[in-house]
DNA sequence: TGTAGTCTTTACCAATCGGTCAATTTTTTA
DNA sequence: TAAAAAATTGACCGATTGGTAAAGACTACA
């Protein structure tokens, strides 16, 4: 009896919901990278979606919802360059393409990045419970991390440091976009900036990480 | 005859104004460095000052006007540590103690880092004039850097992108402060995190960039 | 101490916010 | 094709938003 009228979760789902849900979170998405949560609106998302309000509504049951399946996505493929690690892998090789993976999601999804990065700019309200199954997989990595260093594969460095560093020097070409293409300015800017970096990246991991 | 009654921006400020717009500043600063712009709400801010809407509104004109300064300040001490970098000194020995700088003003001055990251996470729509001086800034820096290379003292990587990952690996402990914590756990977590990080930025960037 | 100027507050405004409702239109299905 | 189900809309709600008006309270200084 109750929730059989307002929304369409629970039943099977159709066609048209099928399709409006997904413009409605690929809307979301774009309103909510740029905004962070408290600083978009319904109308907003509604609008970018090409559709009204109530409609919109009618296929979510608040604006927390939306976020909410957002994030859920995102977590789910964010961490996935990290899980493929390989611990039977050469170190700095691993490490390596690690990097490149998280450089590449931060080129092809810079929108995930951002949402992400609003979300804990804000302390991470909403994601409490993800931030500790995050924690359980980098303590595992750690783990892989600090093997390596023991069979002098790599040099013994704090591996939470090495991985937040990781992070920090990949995302900051996503969140930060628009700070780096101002530096580079019209003329080095393009394409080929996550090359570059891709290239810098590398050197500086690679050279800085010999046992 | 226009700028009497509202705001007492021209003529000399009383003691009780420089008291309250430092107030409000310090208020508006834990309040934009959290939601933003647009996320936050002068009703907050005011509430954060201790005092009433309307009171606030005595002292600055509009919600953006206070924000304007915020920036404006922030800007003026955020790029010392860049302009510090001096020319005449030991390449990389300059490069570990402006990560340090940084590190420590991450540290020291998250809400502000914080502010700036909220800035350029929304297309930095009122700091693009600002983000020019950054550019030229970084301009001047990135010739130092590619004579310092020339002259062999430094590894011939992309200067751009070495500014780039400096800036990301620091800011990082400001910005992303609720993941770092939220990974090292109760147990890890303390103040000893920054110099943790400081001893392993140390050796990445002083080993990834020798010659 | 008086008063001009400064500061603070209450009451209020129009616009926007997240969200609901009832009625209508479109699509699916028997 | 007709009825049932699903989708869409305009009108609306109370709460909150940024900001104002005006009157009262406080302060500094003659």
């Amino acid at each position: 009896m109750p929730d059989e009228p307002a929304a369409p979760a629970k039943r099977k789902r159709t066609r048209i919901q099928r399709e409006k849900e997904e413009i409605i979170l690929e809307a979301a998405l774009e309103v909510f990278a740029l905004y962070g949560f408290r600083g978009s609106t319904i109308d907003q998302v509604a609008e970018q979606a090409g559709m009204s309000k109530p409609n919109l509504l009618y296929y979510f049951p608040n604006k927390e919802a939306i976020h909410r399946v957002l994030i859920d996505r995102l977590l789910d493929t964010w961490l996935d360059p990290l899980r493929e690690m390989n611990p039977q892998g050469d170190p700095r090789s691993e490490i390596r393409s690690y990097i490149r993976r998280k450089l590449e999601m931060a080129r092809d999804y810079p929108r995930e990045s951002k949402l992400f990065a609003n979300e804990i700019l804000q302390g991470a309200p909403r994601i409490q419970e993800e931030l500790q199954d995050l924690r359980m997989l980098v303590d595992e990595k750690v783990e892989v991390l600090r093997g390596w260093m023991r069979e002098g594969k790599l040099a013994r460095v704090d591996p939470y440091h090495l991985i937040f560093s990781i992070w920090a020097v990949t995302q900051h070409y996503a969140d930060f976009d628009t700070q780096v293409r101002a530096v580079l300015g019209p003329r080095r800017d393009g394409p080929g900036r996550f090359e570059d970096a891709a290239r810098y990246l590398d050197r500086l991991f690679t050279e800085g990480l010999k046992p």
